[in-house]
DNA sequence: CGCATCTATTGCATTATACAATCATTGTGT
DNA sequence: ACACAATGATTGTATAATGCAATAGATGCG
């Protein structure tokens, strides 16, 4: 986690801050859309949006049809810093798939296509039954 | 993170102590040497390792050589507990590969080879300069 | 023998996270 | 229209993971 840090944090912003910033800027949400998105409880993204306003890249504003909601959206900053973490995330993509030959550069974005959306459809199902419980305990 | 929980901490361990079992399921090792294995500060993982001595599932003995080093080891507790963990992941392993052709498979398999070894080389590299900032600011 | 070094632990701070309680707003039913 | 249920956000509280600094105990070298 080191190395995750230097790469996340040395930009001004935690991993799960990154996160909330990258959802924002492929649409403004509700807290609790992009709590949603990211599959986390709204009161968990309230603290780190706390963390993002502070640090100027997002603003909390009143919904427009509903006064409960908060609509949140990117500052100039916000989407400068997004695009800045786009371009660090782009580069490192391109020295991992780096000095391959095309046919293994294919094979792995086909896997990590193939792979992701597997996974979705897995974690969709076994999350369905609640609390149907693994207790194969030892 | 709720899924992961769900498949972790329901078997009765945190991820983190999963992975200081799998990684003591290995081979015997002292404290720092598992805090090195796991790129972790040593005081991390002998709070992670609390737990697992208070859950049983890991022991603390004497340096045989060096009194000062402790040597980890699994009780019967905790290699059971690696066997089931062991058995749940490679059930996902399977659901994750099940229903692909050969071809696809093998793709999948080469990739995550690749990919891993790539991503330990690129680590590799940038960790060696210190300090050397990715001061890219917006 | 004494001091530098190494190992582990503990103290302290921060971040991420969930659940419960609360507050304000909205929607519904009679 | 008013009371009550439902919803969205926030705050309180607790736990886990993590790193750095300080400390204590053990080794080893000169």
């Amino acid at each position: 986690m080191r190395q995750l840090e230097a790469d996340t944090q040395c930009c001004g912003v935690t991993l799960s801050q990154c996160h909330a910033l990258l959802e924002l800027a492929e649409s403004e949400m509700s807290l609790s859309g992009l709590a949603a998105a990211l599959d986390l409880d709204p009161s968990t993204l309230s603290r780190t949006v706390d963390g993002l306003v502070r640090a100027g890249f997002v603003e909390r504003a009143e919904g427009a049809t509903d006064r409960r909601s908060v609509r949140l959206t990117l500052t100039a900053a916000g989407r400068a810093k997004v695009a800045y973490i786009d371009g660090v995330c782009n580069k490192y993509y391109g020295e991992l798939l780096a000095g391959w030959g095309e046919k293994d550069q294919r094979c792995v974005l086909r896997t990590v296509g193939l792979l992701g959306e597997r996974m979705r459809n897995l974690r969709a199902a076994e999350c369905t039954p609640k609390t149907e419980g693994c207790n194969g305990e030892s």
